[in-house]
DNA sequence: AACCTATGTGACTTATAGTCCGTTGTGAAA
DNA sequence: TTTCACAACGGACTATAAGTCACATAGGTT
């Protein structure tokens, strides 16, 4: 599966464990609101910083992030 | 630690455990010499595709690469 | 119907990723 | 001391990710 699928699943997959919208993530991690759909969305090739602030907001590590 | 150096210096240890240059890595992932050099030094915030290439030259996974 | 909340889309500018050329530094071997 | 392989660095360039916006869509509520 492409990876840029895999991490927008895996972003979505964790947003919803949470029960927080797209906004509330997007605030927490100091990114834009649409940003955030088009990661989620397997639109964005998505840089180690971005995943990293991705990761902090949902309370996971880089490696638990990778974890699927 | 910065999240570039981390990725840079886990791309060194792996790369050096195959015992291969950072030319034949580059050649391997399909990406440029002085990029693989840029990357090493912590100075490129690497797209995850790119992760993903570097991942699959150095025989491992995306997880196990993650995993520092 | 009109309304709210959440999500998705297309287009766009700015920032930087990534390439290509070459140079420089370094350490090991001859 | 030169030769070689490798790694780091630099400038100039092109490709693409980051980041934002107006707007569209889907469901649920009144």
């Amino acid at each position: 599966m492409d990876i840029k699928i895999s991490v927008g699943k895996r972003v979505k997959e964790l947003r919803n464990k949470l029960g927080i919208s797209q906004e509330e993530l997007a605030d927490l991690a100091g990114l834009d609101r649409t940003y955030i759909t088009s990661v989620e969305c397997g639109k964005r090739n998505i840089s180690i910083v971005n995943i990293e602030k991705l990761a902090t907001a949902l309370n996971v590590s880089i490696k638990e992030f990778f974890n699927f």
